[in-house]
DNA sequence: ATGGCCTGTTACACAGGA
């Protein structure tokens, strides 16, 4: 079984490079992150048109989750609330950013993290909200599914091989202690990073600055993930990075990460 | 040189991203 994340930044405006990717592979399951468009709007029939149908939870203009899949997904549920209830979420699933399903016995959570903004700042302090309540959903899933794949956009490298240059980490979104240490306490639940099994160095990265060139000079930060609960990881196969859709014109500032059960 | 870009919006500059 083969699941892949990507951030596409605009489901639309990537659209011939999402249904080109998925023909060239055809993996299992595709998790979308920051798809921005409701849902009447996601265009079904293109993905439909390479093989695909598609679970949605779409919000205008900003964020929004879908999980592409030959196979229908079952027992899909989309935000924290359905699992650990309204009381404990509060205004967190107004944005539209946790989409579940499952595929035989493999529980997939596709997740966009929130940015954060700057450190310090009101986004910040909800991003910190938010991963708080995240560790209580993937507590309460993990209780009911051993074989478990949180995937998705991190917007957190959690060490300094994570990062092309980890100068000024301390006060950056996205490696300050804080969010480092709030992730590291997410995954105490049971959850390992599948890329880290098989790839022990630096230089491998999944989001680049569209600014300075970045791409071309591979100045970029490893934020994308595939965590797996004990009994997914002991049977993990393979976790790469495909940064060909980086490089295609008019890209994603992300590229998809690709794992085989 | 510490900035450079991209997306969606009842847009025509701005918010948000990372």
């Amino acid at each position: 079984m083969k699941i892949a994340t990507w951030n596409v930044n605009s489901v639309r405006t990537r659209l011939t490079h999402i249904t080109d990717w998925l023909s060239e592979h055809p993996v299992d399951v595709l998790c979308l992150q920051e798809t921005k468009v409701v849902d009447p709007d996601f265009p079904l029939e293109a993905i439909q048109s390479v093989g695909y149908r598609a679970a949605i939870s779409g919000q205008k203009s900003y964020n929004g989750v879908a999980m592409l899949s030959q196979q229908p997904l079952q027992n899909i549920s989309s935000g924290f609330t359905p699992i650990v209830g309204a009381a404990a979420v509060g205004d967190l699933d107004d944005q539209k950013r946790v989409l579940s399903g499952q595929l035989d016995d493999v529980r997939i959570v596709n997740l966009y993290v929130p940015n954060g903004s700057a450190v310090g700042s009101e986004k910040y302090a909800y991003k910190m909200r938010w991963l708080t309540v995240l560790k209580t959903y993937l507590e309460k899933l993990l209780a009911d599914h051993d074989a478990l794949l949180v995937c998705g956009d991190f917007n957190i490298a959690l060490e300094d091989r994570d990062i092309h240059d980890p100068q000024g980490k301390e006060t950056h979104i996205m490696s300050s202690p804080q969010e480092r240490e709030m992730l590291t306490d997410v995954l105490s639940v049971g959850l390992k990073d599948a890329f880290r099994k098989f790839t022990t160095d630096g230089g491998h990265f999944s989001w680049w600055d569209y600014r300075a060139a970045a791409f071309r000079r591979n100045r970029g930060w490893r934020i994308d993930h595939h965590y797996l609960s004990s009994k997914l990881y002991d049977r993990v196969k393979s976790c790469v990075i495909d940064i060909e859709p980086r490089g295609l014109e008019k890209p994603s500032d992300h590229t998809p990460v690709i794992v085989e059960l």
